[in-house]
DNA sequence: ACCAAAACCGAAACCGGTTTCGGAAGGACC
DNA sequence: GGTCCTTCCGAAACCGGTTTCGGTTTTGGT
């Protein structure tokens, strides 16, 4: 090999640990340990790989490090439908929690199909993901995926049928009890709901928590019972109008989402009937663009999605660090309070 | 060694190549040529190595093979907000686009700060993804990302002020024209524009679009010029009650949003004109919750954000294979028609 | 049966780090 | 000055594959 040092090449391309080693003039061994801050290294002899690597602008590279260390900072993020506006909160509060760590992720989306998500677990693993993190499109439960491996799970939203995994989900019963309450505290008591489809445990927790907290009241539902429907505003539109016109006693509504408050709010408009003088209305999703500049603005329980997608992101961390919590959690909801009640 | 060859282990846990090579009676060498196919191995040898991997259920270590190979078969997607409904569909095509092959995608939200895009770039390019797609919240140019290396990008929806770099966009004059055209092929003349925030490139190329296509038709914009506001419902309800009360030759109303124009379609219902009877309406974004359930159900332009985002993966795969298309390129956008228009 | 050419296989180097382990340098103490 | 610890450093093995390159076997032709 030549003697000359050589000034620092080119700085571009690839500056390998090799080359820092040579630059401070200690072997590779040292220089890893150096960067590393393992076993007893001179202080001294460190701060000089120390420059030296940051005069090249070292970086190690991470297949090299991952290839021994079992551990890839990275987690595997797995959506059963993309195209749902209720994952992006919580995406967006997992890779908050992960990215203001060091962990990377890795998304893939399912497409609701169980074949293309065991397909996506399977490169997820080959990836040697540290975790994975399982997003559901409804908080109906989910059966647990299935892979030859132990790394932890987390189920978000869509919680799994498995209690012995880790699952966390809105709290959609707490969420009809908030809605009651804020309305039995300002006075209402002929109190009906216009709800989702039947086949949401979304809608069914929510009227349970509904019937639940108006029963602690010594109260009942107007119309003896939760009307399941569909999700959508025409729904609320035709609902609302036979209730008002068949219980002159309803002064407030409850409705099983935003979407269907806003055909409520419509069909109240329609009518005459003054919100929230004569009818106050509650929604649930506290969706920005349908809640703030409805007429009048929509009081709504919001799910508080975003911190659910952190609080996933914390379990899986966790678990990652050995301390698991397996089980259900059902995370706190709160009534964002606006002009309609 | 001993030479008990011995059965094959208790499958789970890692199963080198090694082992493979050891179950079919050949050399690691060969066991590596035999799987990926290479120099011309013997077909039985080949099938036999075939089958013993098959019988271990032999899966490559990702890392071995990224660290000699610089293809990783990963790419980087950096949103700028994904807080931004317009980003979703987004996201869905390209992972669509990048799924299907056999691409994974590693996420990084930049929360709209310049900071931290950097930050994840690093991050990104530590990771060394083989390719990179930049999603901005906006359709405003915006200045292209700077880094040290030469892995192709792609940015969508907000396109690169640099037009050496490649950038997929949605075509918003085209949108205005359509939504023109569609009008006055149904017999439309007097055309008001109640548009968006004149901040957003979306907003200002949408209303050229529109004034250029009135003018190939001979027309101009009923009131003189595009009406700028913000991009909410209440901002559609004042603007269309000053249009409609100001100017009785208005036969159709262009929203810059489908929100704006939810907030058009209240006010004539509340003033008793009929739509589309009396009045037509055209949104922009054929965003589901909000034009198939209004009354009327909404006309509106898409702007194919899913094969936008398609579109711009497949870029960045041809990129990859090193068939880069420079410059910018405006996607077709479509009208929906429905009752309103 | 014999030889050159072609086909096939395996030892070893390598990718870029981390970790083990033995040895050298330096200091304290007798 | 010699012994015994510490402390610090470096050679080498290793993670799990891919690739080169030389040797061995087969094949094909006569």
């Amino acid at each position: 090999m030549s003697i000359t040092g050589g000034p620092p090449r080119e700085a571009s391309g690839k500056v390998t640990l090799t080359d820092v080693a040579r630059a401070a003039g200690v072997s590779v061994a040292t220089a890893s340990k150096a960067l590393n801050k393992r076993t007893h290294v001179k202080e001294a002899t460190r701060l000089r790989v120390e420059a030296a690597a940051a005069s090249l602008d070292f970086t190690p590279n991470y297949f090299a490090q991952a290839l021994n260390s079992s551990r890839t900072n990275t987690i595997g993020m797995i959506t059963s439908d993309l195209d749902n506006r209720f994952v992006l909160p919580i995406l967006l509060g997992a890779e908050d929690a992960f990215g203001s760590g060091s962990l990377s992720v890795l998304l893939a989306d399912a497409r609701d199909d169980v074949l293309r998500e065991q397909l996506h677990i399977q490169t997820l693993m080959a990836r040697k993901v540290d975790g994975l993190l399982i997003v559901g499109r409804t908080t109906n439960p989910r059966p647990p995926a299935t892979f030859a491996s132990d790394i932890p799970v987390v189920y978000v939203y869509a919680p799994s049928t498995d209690d012995a995994d880790s699952s966390v989900t809105p709290d959609n019963h707490l969420a009809g009890r908030l809605a009651v309450r804020h309305l039995v505290e300002s006075g209402r008591r002929g109190i009906a709901l216009v709800n989702g489809e039947a086949s949401y445990a979304a809608a069914q927790d929510r009227a349970a928590g509904v019937i639940a907290e108006l029963a602690d009241h010594g109260l009942e539902l107007a119309g003896g019972r939760a009307l399941f429907g569909q999700w959508g505003e025409a729904w609320g539109r035709d609902c609302a109008r036979l209730l008002v016109n068949g219980d002159p006693s309803i002064d407030a509504i409850i409705a099983g989402s935003d979407h269907i408050a806003r055909g409520v709010l419509d069909t109240l408009h329609d009518l005459g009937r003054r919100v929230p003088h004569d009818i106050a209305v509650v929604g649930f999703d506290n969706w920005d663009l349908l809640v703030t500049e409805s007429r009048p603005p929509l009081t709504s329980v919001d799910m508080n999605l975003q911190h659910l997608g952190r609080v996933a992101a914390q379990r899986l961390v966790d678990a990652i660090a050995g301390v698991g919590h397996p089980g259900r959690s059902y995370e706190a909801v709160h009534v964002v309070g606006r002009e309609s009640a």
